[in-house]
DNA sequence: TTATGGATTAGCT
DNA sequence: GCTAATCCATAAA
């Protein structure tokens, strides 16, 4: 049975690097903005590539689920840098989860990566999640954990990286890409502050985590 | 110093 | 649906 989903072309030639200045506002209106566009990492000739379907808003000191909220720390110290950067933590004893920090230098609030579908390097990306060729796409980065794992992501490489560089080896590129829906949801796997609608998606993306919670 | 639980996932019932 | 895996920040003592 041929698969349904038309395979997702990607031409790193035809992209440029999202700037700093995109994620230096208010994470709430950088999120239905940063959807559609593609997360990058490359080293020497393996291209990773994903496209964003879902994220998380994670505001400051008036948000109790965010890792800012008791202030800054060893920690959490990127969530009150400059914007544009990441900030991976380990969580579960684990799962590495990333995300980019937004607002101005002083000011905290992030966007948690939840959710890519797989563009370029989709073998490569199997190999680090320890799953046979040709295994549902989806369970390659669906997911934040999973998203981690398929890019290779930990705290100790990636924390603190510029994800507005090419430099850094991972950075998110815009193609042109703009999905034609945003829908917005209650953020997931949290109990404090759980009901606030923070939660970004390409509805209808088969790629989004977590069926039961799409609107 | 010790206890608790978390921005998760995979595997089993 | 339930829970183990298993680190680390924070709260309690």
């Amino acid at each position: 049975m041929p698969s349904l989903v038309k395979p997702a072309r990607f031409d790193l030639k035809r992209t440029r690097p999202v700037g700093r200045a995109f994620f230096a506002r208010d994470p709430r209106l950088v999120a239905p903005q940063l959807l559609g566009r593609v997360l990058v990492r490359k080293q020497g000739r393996k291209l990773l590539a994903g496209r964003i379907v879902e994220l998380e808003v994670y505001l400051g000191r008036d948000d109790p689920a965010a890792h800012a909220y008791a202030g800054p720390t060893e920690r959490n110290r990127v969530l009150f840098g400059p914007p544009g950067y990441a900030y991976v933590y380990f969580i579960y004893g684990n799962h590495y989860c990333l995300n980019v920090s937004c607002m101005r230098e002083g000011e905290a609030g992030s966007l948690l990566f939840r959710a890519l579908e797989p563009l370029a390097g989709i073998p490569e990306m199997l190999r680090a999640r320890d799953l046979a060729p040709g295994s549902n796409p989806r369970l390659i980065a669906s997911g934040p954990g999973r998203l981690a794992e398929a890019f290779g992501i930990t705290r100790e490489r990636e924390n603190g990286k510029d994800l507005t560089s090419l430099k850094s080896g991972l950075w998110i590129a815009d193609d042109g890409f703009r999905p034609a829906h945003v829908a917005i949801t209650k953020r997931i796997g949290i109990t404090k502050a759980a009901e606030h609608p923070l939660r970004y998606i390409i509805p209808g993306n088969p790629f989004v985590s977590g069926k039961k919670y799409q609107p």
